[in-house]
DNA sequence: CCGTTTACCAAACAATCGTTTGTTGGGTAT
DNA sequence: ATACCCAACAAACGATTGTTTGGTAAACGG
């Protein structure tokens, strides 16, 4: 009946894809080497790639990883809401609380690979924009003033979500607070 | 009279510091090597330990004459302007024009750095505040609505500015129009 | 013209990189 | 009990990392 091969209950790539994640959304991919992960572990280096071929295979599975736990948590978020604004402020707070919470593998896509292999290189891509396609429908579902461009209404507060992780300190603001207060400039003139 | 000792002028320390910046801007500190930098200059790598202690001081060297780069664009395009939102929006076209056009430095400032040492990180985040405080001025001296945080405003606008570099393809939009169109979604309201 | 400084090359250093190999104890299945 | 597989260790591979050392031709100042 099961399709899935079975594994042990004592198998750790699960483990060893969430060290992974934690020291690639901190470090980067090419400054996190196998052997921090490894040592993150309690495992040597060697012995990861019995769970995983290659670094870029490990890389690739981390970050598919982030953009499936950012599209389940705007998703959710934004399931039941049906305001146009009120969709888009609570799928940007979700997004901001996946990157700046608890979420381990969000922070990842964060990540620039500009140096990483063409091959992965178009697979991460490939994720990212499936997110995108997601983030990009929020926007378009907007009664926004015509002459206003959606694009770059969308990159706009895209960029500003994302460079948040770069400037965020815990005892600020929350990162909803900072979502509402995003979404809340741009809905309402901010001019006095 | 002379204070600084004289340098002949066949003295390639700047075209050093050039190629070490784009290749910095374009790849991170800890993904480009002290031997791609010299290849880049048709020089060998411990060659360059004439002109730069370390890795280290060229990458604060680097860091530090983006930062004066986007400041002395930043204040020559707001000098004449008198009207604070004019004077935002000026700003802002000058800071992305410096981040994408063919400022070479500029860029530099958006790379991270978490995985440098504790010394530098301070010496560059030092640099990076001197920036953030003339930024902070433009926006301090908006007339916006009470009850907008500035603070929260800044945050969002630099943000956006900030993350274009890593979307922004050449033939879409100028670098001007889309920091004008950032400043614009702010002060005017969106919704329609 | 001489002596010093400048700006480099050539070669090597130890450390670390991702990865491979050979091996092994423990668990599971027959 | 035997055979097998899982999940790891130990050790090494060649390549690359930042950096150091010793030497040297050219440019400079007196």
């Amino acid at each position: 009946m099961e399709a899935k091969a079975e594994i042990r209950p004592d198998n750790r790539r699960e483990e060893l894809l969430l060290a992974a994640a934690k020291l690639f959304a901190e470090h980067g991919f090419e400054a996190t080497s196998m052997r921090d992960i490894a040592k993150a572990v309690g495992m040597l280096a060697g012995s990861m790639y019995y769970h995983f071929p290659s670094k870029e295979e490990l890389v690739a599975a981390t970050h598919g990883r982030g953009v499936a736990q950012i599209i389940a948590a705007v998703e959710a978020a934004t399931k039941d809401v049906a305001d146009p604004w009120l969709r888009l402020e609570a799928g940007c707070r979700a997004h901001l609380q996946a990157l700046l919470g608890d979420e381990d593998f969000a922070a990842v896509v964060l990540q620039e690979f500009s140096r990483v292999s063409p091959q992965l290189r178009a697979r991460l891509i490939a994720q990212r924009d499936d997110y995108e396609r997601i983030f990009a429908r929020l926007v378009d579902s907007l009664p926004v003033a015509k002459g206003v461009d959606r694009r770059l209404l969308r990159l706009m507060l895209l960029g500003a979500l994302n460079w948040a992780p770069t400037w965020y300190r815990q005892g600020l603001a929350k990162p909803e607070e900072i979502a509402s207060g995003f979404v809340t400039m741009l809905r309402d003139k901010a001019v006095g």
